[in-house]
DNA sequence: CGATATACCTCATCTGTCAAGGTATATTAT
DNA sequence: ATAATATACCTTGACAGATGAGGTATATCG
């Protein structure tokens, strides 16, 4: 977990949208399907999943309401606004962009 | 430079043991090889290069000498150490494995 | 002789990450 | 019964890397 998240550092957003791209969810769930997704390789602290809700939240990227669970511990859900997509979208854009440059810029001058 | 600038940080050290795997060179022309090999896109701001030149020093990955330029402004040449070269291979593949899990995190799960 | 390019540097600030703490409910094991 | 674990949310303070803004000095070009 430690390897990576340096070079995970940015992409936060664009994988919390990503997740709300199908369908609404609620944190503790978005999480899991992130730590699932990677093999149990990667998940977010739960300081900077919150952290990266109140900042998509106040970007107008989500929204968010109570779930209306009669049972268990309450569960906040979170919904991609049409702004959010659009974010998305630049945001992979920016992605395919990042990577050609970053595998670009690390490569040695001469490969044998 | 704005746009992918938050995606590529956390890789400036790895792009400037990258400039120093076949050569010394100096932190002026480094940037400018930065430049060069992005066609013009991007560059590192001048504050970020020479921090992370302390801190790669500091971390015995590089090591710095003056040149012994008879005219024009002095040059710090920065020289890769074993360590570094060490640290270049570890960052490499850490790169590898990243931009896979990055890239399964941020699909969605809809393809059309 | 002023502008531009080369070439170095530091400091203060901002942003995102995260360790450490907290609350509350439900289930499972002892 | 009760202790432990899982679910589910949250905040605060500290830290690290990036960067804007400032500085110094030399050489060249118009």
């Amino acid at each position: 977990m430690s390897i990576a998240a340096d070079l995970l550092r940015g992409h936060t957003d664009t994988i919390i949208l990503a997740r709300l791209m199908d369908s609404d969810n609620y944190g503790y769930e978005i999480n899991k399907s992130i730590l699932q997704r990677t093999g149990g390789d990667y998940e977010l602290k739960e300081a900077t999943l919150y952290t990266a809700f109140r900042r998509l939240e106040q970007a107008g990227c989500i929204s968010s309401y109570w779930g209306d669970e009669q049972t268990g511990a309450r569960r906040r859900y979170y919904s991609i606004t049409t702004a959010g997509r659009d974010t998305y979208n630049s945001l992979i854009s920016e992605w395919k962009v990042a990577k050609k440059m970053i595998d670009s810029l690390i490569e040695t001058e001469d490969k044998q």
